[in-house]
DNA sequence: CGCATATCCTGACTGC
DNA sequence: TGCAGTCAGGATATGC
């Protein structure tokens, strides 16, 4: 499930690979996966358009196209975005929705089994280049640093709990299930306790444990889960699911105290969090 | 208004 | 071994 470290790393690559070239075809074969605008539409803005940046907020990718249009893509749970050198050396894999064709003879593949993911086109742009309707989400800790007394004003007015407030992409763009459990525990929280009841040293840790966590993670290009849906823009695995410290381990130790994982039932959700050092 | 819940979907896993 | 049932969860719409 990609979140923000994932979505950085394909940032990355596309920075690498498709900035700068012009797109010459796009072919849309999976229909959900263009659902704001016809993809008749879609493909039309795209046409001739050379791609200028790759820009992220929170979990959504923006590539501003040279004619002040923004192509938007979003993942979701099991959207992948590939880029191939020499298509006709790699056959689709199963599941390619969309295929954008680049003038040096590259490909930007879109794989998405569950089919959540989505691209678009947009024309509304704010200042700093960002499509408008993602201003409504909140600071992205990355791009934007996120202090302390910062953090504790988007907080307090929340009595959800923690977890709810900081996967809230309105509190904090990029941060969902995975790192959510995995901030928490660098922060010594549990997932569960109200937002409302966090004390000053409390917004400390987290600020700092939130802005680690999702720089170490990006570092590590990402987390790849047992079923190795994640993988980067060439298609190489992310490294940081050897670092989960709480994320999937219900039942073994915790590395800092001992006591097992455990699995607390979460709204509809669940999160893992060590009951014997987070509080 | 604020928060909770249902919804979309397919593949991996669970249990009998 | 096979197969039905469950789970996973990002964003959005709807409900209380």
């Amino acid at each position: 499930m990609p979140e923000l470290p994932e979505v950085e790393t394909v940032r990355r690559g596309l920075e690498a690979t498709v900035v700068g070239q012009r797109i010459v075809d796009v072919v849309v074969t999976g229909a959900r996966s263009v659902r704001r605008q016809p993809s008749a539409e879609l493909r039309s803005r795209l046409f001739g358009r050379r791609i200028d940046a790759a820009m992220r907020r929170g979990k959504f990718l923006a590539l501003p196209l040279d004619d002040g249009q923004v192509l938007v893509v979003h993942l979701r749970m099991s959207g992948r975005l590939l880029y191939v050198a020499e298509p006709e050396r790699s056959p689709a894999l199963p599941h390619t929705h969309i295929v954008a064709s680049f003038s040096r003879g590259g490909e930007l593949r879109f794989v998405d089994p569950r089919t959540f993911g989505e691209w678009y086109v947009t024309d509304g742009v704010d200042g700093a280049g960002l499509p408008a309707e993602l201003a409504r989400m909140g600071p992205d800790p990355l791009l934007d640093g996120l202090g302390p007394r910062a953090l504790a004003a988007r907080l307090a007015a929340s009595r959800r709990p923690i977890k709810a407030a900081l996967t809230d992409q309105r509190v904090l763009a990029g941060i969902g299930n995975l790192y959510a459990d995995e901030i928490c525990f660098a922060a010594r929280l549990r997932p569960d306790r109200s937002a409302a009841s966090l004390e000053m040293g409390d917004h400390r840790r987290l600020a700092r444990s939130i802005a680690r966590v999702l720089r170490e993670a990006t570092e590590a290009r990402g987390s790849s889960l047992r079923d190795e849906s994640y993988r980067d823009l060439m298609g190489d695995l992310g490294s940081y699911q050897d670092h989960h410290k709480v994320y999937g381990r219900a039942g073994a130790p915790c590395e800092r105290c001992g006591a097992p994982v455990v699995k607390l039932g979460f709204g509809a959700r669940v999160a893992y969090c060590c009951e014997g050092c987070q509080l």
